[in-house]
RNA sequence: GUGGUUAUAGCUCAGUUGGUUAGAGCGUCGGAUUGUGGUUCCGAAGGUCGCGGGUUCGAGCCCCGUUUUCCACCCCA
């Protein structure tokens, strides 16, 4: 016949099952962001480059997907352009815009365009799917879903505390369980202060972020491949090795970082923390992980991680607290906290559990079937009367065969069929059959309202 | 971007050292059953073996390229 037809690497189509368990991820998922007095946003698929390029890192910008200018791009390229072979030049000239990477920074450009309709603290959410150009595996796609909540214009350490509460919700009413792990960048600032390697900060988070994964030789190794001295890496050691309680690591911390004014204030801030978690009776289990560093650069005080016991998959929510997001569109000293709930990933792990409520599947509760035009009119008024009273109802459009008409109602899981014919035309009734248990009696619509 | 892996019917997969006309289950459609689905029985349709090239008398099978799948690294939700 013809060729397959086919979707772009790392997308995926949903069936009608498949979005009714996703949806239920979303729904779940606003009614706590709502819960909590967070409004929702939507920005653009595709924003400038200028907003997206230089804010994820060197790695960040390979990960972006651009998307070529209208018209005849190539009209203006100059030879020389063109034989240059320079992929970063020639893209700057043949493309401006781009699709989304995370929802953060395009999160950042609206606070700072909007900033007169805004009142602070602003807390927005942003359930939209994001695109990045990198290799599919395990629980990663170029097309995915985030559902980012966000505190701006409020430095207030409540703040962090109602996005703990909010995991700890969500999770609870998605019966997934899981681990917060939290750190403080402000921690890692002081230990690379103390060890004297203040500007490897981010090589050495970097590395210690590996911890679970590659062991402590590795990560030693791969400090030292940074060109960190043997003398700082010594240092780093009791740190690495940090073992107790959260309190206890807190305490041993303290001493540590005894001459760092940002590290001890990075202790205290987790302390407080700490603190209205346990007032609130936060039951989620929270972890104090000195390796949890994450990539992003912009994090300027707490760092959230969280990860599924019971499934193994990279983490499926994650964030922090950002002092001068917008800075960099400038309007200065705003600060955020924020975190993203990776819906892709917590569909995987429900699919892998098979958390699902039972009802999520169930979408008509009716379907009417017939056996010739004249019942098929019948049906209509009878079906408008049932949505009036919001049941969900069907009418099988066309007078086919009975097998048919009924494999369909089996087929979508409709747990009642309305049987029309002659016989039930001349009584003013329908044969309403219940598809769990057989039985079927000849009803009028108050009855049928009634039963739904 | 690096390394490995996969691709055969709508779906899940068989297919012998390279040998005639590529199979099964499920699904779909039709019938057994002209007013009754989920069980059962019978039958039918459905394939450029991912795509392109090569080796060979002969390729689903071997070789090269390419795309795709999945996995690991980098990075990340």
């Amino acid at each position: 016949m013809s060729q397959k037809p086919s979707i772009p690497k790392g997308t995926r189509d949903f069936t009608p099952q498949e979005m009714a368990n996703r949806n239920y991820i979303f729904n779940t998922i606003k009614d706590v962001f709502r819960l909590y007095g967070f409004q929702q946003i939507e920005t653009p698929a595709m924003e400038n480059l200028s907003t997206l390029m230089g804010k994820y890192g060197e790695e960040g910008d390979k990960l972006l997907f651009k998307i070529l200018n209208s018209g005849d791009f190539a009209a203006q390229l100059t030879d020389n352009e063109l034989l240059g072979r320079n992929a970063v030049k020639l893209t700057n000239r043949i493309s401006e815009k781009g699709l989304r990477y995370d929802l953060t920074v395009p999160f950042a450009r609206f606070v700072v365009q909007n900033r007169d309709k805004i009142s602070f603290p602003f807390k927005r959410y942003q359930i939209q799917p994001v695109w990045r150009a990198d290799r599919p595996q395990k629980g990663r796609y170029r097309e995915f879903y985030q559902c980012d909540v966000d505190v701006v214009g409020s430095d207030s350490l409540l703040s962090e505390l109602e996005l703990i509460q909010i995991v700890d919700e969500v999770y609870r009413r998605l019966k997934i369980n899981v681990v917060i792990k939290i750190n403080n960048r402000k921690i890692l600032s002081g230990i690379a202060e103390i060890i004297g390697e203040a500007e490897k900060i981010t090589d050495i988070t970097v590395a210690i972020d590996k911890m679970d994964k590659i062991g402590l030789e590795k990560v030693n190794e791969e400090i030292a491949s940074k060109g960190i001295s043997a003398e700082a890496i010594e240092k780093l050691q009791p740190i690495l090795k940090l073992s107790g309680s959260n309190a206890e690591k807190l305490e041993q911390m303290k001493t540590v970082l005894a001459a760092s004014e940002v590290g001890l204030k990075g202790v205290a801030e987790l302390e407080t923390i700490f603190g209205l978690c346990e007032a609130m009776k936060v039951e989620t289990k929270i972890e104090l992980d000195l390796t949890l560093a994450r990539g992003l650069n912009y994090y300027t005080g707490a760092i959230f991680e969280v990860k599924a016991l019971d499934v193994q998959i990279g983490s499926i929510t994650g964030g922090g607290r950002y002092d001068n997001l917008t800075g960099v569109f400038g309007m200065e000293g705003v600060s955020g906290v924020g975190i993203s709930f990776g819906a892709d990933r917590i569909y995987d792990v429900l699919n892998q559990l098979n958390l699902y409520p039972e009802t999520s599947q169930e979408q008509t509760r009716v379907l009417f079937v017939s056996f010739g035009n004249a019942e098929l009119n019948y049906c209509l008024s009878w079906a408008n009367a049932l949505r009036q009273q919001g049941i969900n109802t069907e009418i099988y459009p066309e007078p086919a065969k009975m097998k048919k008409q009924m494999s369909y109602a089996d087929n979508k899981n409709i747990p009642f069929v309305a049987i029309v014919g002659e016989t039930e035309m001349q009584v003013n009734k329908v044969m309403l059959k219940n598809m769990k248990t057989g039985e079927q009696k000849l009803t009028d619509v108050e009855e049928i309202i009634q039963m739904l």
